[in-house]
DNA sequence: GAATATCTGATGTACGTTGCCCAAAATTGC
DNA sequence: GCAATTTTGGGCAACGTACATCAGATATTC
């Protein structure tokens, strides 16, 4: 009726519990036709450890560090937010966690934080990443001294991460073009695109989704070339200002980087009829406020808080030799219109 | 450095572990002014009892059973296929989960039910509501022998249950006419609604908060009287068929039930160009193969994954005299288009 | 066949909490 | 002031696992 206990597993394997404790916990000395007998028995039981007695008895704290960009990118401080705030939330779990922030897009610097790092000081590391040969080896280095580590938000596939957190943002950039489309369907004209730069990998992705879908399936739009914004609200607002005077067919735009408060005051005096329609990116503040007013039709967004708990869950998941697809929740592209706000 | 113990307290309040114990679990044989002095040195100290130890002690599991509506709607099985696959994963955190399936829409059959469970053999209960008042006593009964109630995706607001699982279905509706609208902005005429059935309060919820942003921001829009398909697709295809012939002019179609495989075959002869936008409720295989193929626009949806967590975490919060809303999160109205689905 | 080297068993303590028991102390009633 | 009662203390065995130690049992090797 109740689950089984190392006991049990001893019993039935005939064998002592320090055997089993030594093959449970991987510790050698063991001959292998005893190991075998050992894991017939616990596969035979369907014996499952128990992480909580587990854990009291080895009075385990997982003790996780973030590494983020430093700077005042309004983003990443979010999720600076969240790290902390999801910390004393669950430390009664077991879970501490410390955040060190690095130069933003250095990727040297990085690497030469995530050398640093003492093994045997940290449990797991989650890092938003910046490509480069350098963390990908400071990353093995890690792996291999058992320090499992998760990419947050930036992605370094080829590299020895045990997991990659975040969103696909071909898939929002795609997420978007289905919308816009269907805003503009029955109103021909141009689509305007303004980006942070094309040198950021998520920006180039976004872009690159938004395009397949409006080429592919709504030819009456046109996109035009992408304006790069630099992420800075003059900067949007002067250059959008002047497509705006020069094409009066304006019908969509997609703003798919920062500096959003430039599309607000280039769009300003233009009476609401005659107002292309608007998709930007991650729920701030200022595209909150726009999307209440109705100056902006949609916000695609990604959901910080749960990717910072999907880092957490998955480095636990990786530290206890389970599988972080299994713990990690999806993390999707959101969508969000005036009416569904949280 | 380490958090305090049981120990601790019972040192800085000067009475004994036996004592510091009593408090804590609510036994009685304690006088006011000692509850007092343990209470002031659980606070001085941050006390925080420690749950996992706590659990392993007491030997806890939290029996928890769910009511679902029977029949072949894909949702609720989605649901159901949800809280068995939860049960497992949850089975070593001392969590089991059992369903049950009554009939659907019908109060007295889900009364019933919940009046011949047993409070002993079971820990907590969510339910999928039905308006009646026999259900709310039935609920009442329950909560009074000490079995908390949570609803799950239909509220019963003014019964005794502890907590609510579930979207805003108001905020479903208005974020459905937000996407709907913008779809048929330039394309005046008709918009059809399809219900399950009126008598059930999300339905009723969906329409309004439809009907108020349609009224107030589409005027251009007509909203036709609601269908009633009671979630049967052939029901549903029957009368949307009917409508579709006798309204040339339909630009829109908003489905807020199940059933949604009749709207597929209503639709399936009319040649894309003319096919009116449409927005549906819930992402189950139909839906999902209706949205790759172009024959949905977009599709709202709660995320049962999420949900059936958000039920136990609420439940088992409720079992330890916990607050639910704390363990919560927040579950939103998702928006999927066929780029952005899971 | 002895000397190792490698396995295995038995036993005990600990983790933080629960829950039971019995004795000691404090409080109350008369 | 003594008995009856309530409140408290101290002890201890669980819960399922981890980890250390030491003694004993097999395997290898020469």
């Amino acid at each position: 009726m109740s689950r089984p206990t190392v006991h049990d597993v001893a019993r039935t394997a005939g064998v002592s519990l320090s055997t089993v404790d030594r093959v449970l916990n991987g510790r050698d000395g063991v001959r292998a036709a005893t190991l075998e007998r050992v894991n017939a028995a616990m596969r035979e039981l369907g014996y499952q450890r128990d992480v909580a007695a587990a854990n009291l008895s080895k009075r385990r704290r997982y003790r996780l560090r973030f590494f983020l960009p430093e700077g005042p990118n309004a983003f990443m401080r979010g999720v600076q937010d969240e790290v902390e705030s999801c910390g004393s939330e669950m430390w009664p779990e077991r879970v501490e966690l410390s955040v060190e922030t690095v130069p933003p897009f250095d990727a040297e610097a990085l690497a030469e934080r995530l050398r640093a790092v003492d093994p045997e000081a940290v449990d797991g590391l989650a890092v938003v990443a910046t490509d480069s040969a350098a963390v990908m080896a400071a990353i093995a280095r890690l792996v291999e001294a058992g320090v499992p580590v998760v990419t947050l938000v930036s992605d370094l596939p080829s590299s020895r991460r045990g997991y990659f957190v975040g969103i696909d943002n071909v898939v929002a950039g795609r997420t978007a073009a289905g919308l816009l489309g269907r805003f503009c369907r029955f109103r021909p004209g141009k689509v305007a695109v303004i980006a942070g730069s094309m040198v950021v990998r998520d920006h180039v992705e976004r872009r690159l989704g938004f395009e397949q879908v409006m080429r592919s399936e709504f030819p009456t739009l046109e996109v035009m070339p992408t304006i790069e914004g630099l992420d800075d609200a003059d900067v949007v607002a002067d250059k959008l200002g002047a497509l705006l005077a020069a094409h009066d067919d304006l019908v969509g735009i997609y703003s798919l980087g920062a500096g959003n408060r430039g599309v607000i005051r280039a769009l300003s005096d233009t009476p609401e009829a005659e107002r292309p329609a608007i998709v930007v990116h991650e729920l701030t503040p200022h595209t909150r406020e726009a999307l209440l007013s109705g100056m902006f039709d949609a916000a695609i967004n990604q959901d910080i808080g749960r990717e910072v708990r999907g880092a957490v869950r998955a480095l636990r998941a990786l530290i206890d030799g389970a599988s972080p697809e299994a713990a990690g929740e999806r993390i999707g592209v959101e969508v969000f219109l005036r009416d569904n706000l949280p």
